[in-house]
DNA sequence: CGGAATCCCAAAAGATACTG
DNA sequence: CAGTATCTTTTGGGATTCCG
């Protein structure tokens, strides 16, 4: 992989900084897998996107994200707690009214679901362009 | 939601430029559904990776994505070129050797994993922290 | 309204073995 | 090497009901 005098170096692609070694490589690699490990699911960002849009409201919420039942619903919350992503605030009104709310942490995933919105939007302008 | 003198316009979050309307966040959401719904599951962009880095044989892919097994990665590899995100290439030596290859429009996925693998990197030094 | 509980099914994924 | 076949387990998720 080192570059021999008047040999051009292997060029693999217009991505990251660099193949690198292969250590580097495996550490991205495994990153992007502890990635998708708690952000599992087609719901998670979904719902966190919904949140920061303005939903609170176990029913906000699912009004908001496409096509969630309850039951789903109820789990991914608890997952998204669990990951401190999300906390869950009980108000004692009466009936009692239960807010969920975006922790900071939950911020530093912008980076992601930017990217994903931004590919999501051209990748369907070029589904509906195809057919 | 617009700036009245002397008072602050709400901040949502640190996130995107604006809630702006209801439309356009349910778009927003929409196109990340969107993208999950293509990239779902845990393996489609470790995959997408190890070709990056140079894999291109099923046993390299394989041995780079940790965890997979070969009918898992048959079975994805199959969905990824359906999507055209790769090629599969069958060279008529003896015996005949595969190869799997990007596509320029798997290159489009360069700032989902980017984002991705910045995130997890620090995402898992958080958890180490924390334990 | 905001869920929890239960039941159930289908699809996804893992383990292992095997083949051209 | 590049998968397939088979089997089992796990997960996701729909439907429905119930509760405070």
């Amino acid at each position: 992989m080192s570059t021999v005098d008047g040999i051009e170096e292997p060029v693999f692609s217009a991505w990251g900084p660099k193949p690198a070694s292969a250590h580097e490589c495996n550490q991205s690699l495994q990153a992007v897998q502890d990635a998708l490990y708690v952000l599992n699911g087609k719901w998670k960002l979904p719902i966190i996107i919904a949140l920061d849009n303005g939903a609170s409201r176990f029913g906000e919420i699912q009004r908001a994200v496409n096509g969630i039942t309850p039951r789903v619903l109820s789990k991914e919350l608890k997952d998204l707690e669990m990951n401190e992503f999300i906390v869950r605030r009980v108000y004692p009104t009466t009936p009692v009214s239960i807010e969920y709310e975006l922790t900071d942490y939950s911020a530093t995933l912008q980076g992601v679901t930017e990217a994903l919105r931004n590919w999501g939007i051209q990748h369907r302008e070029r589904i509906l362009k195809r057919n």
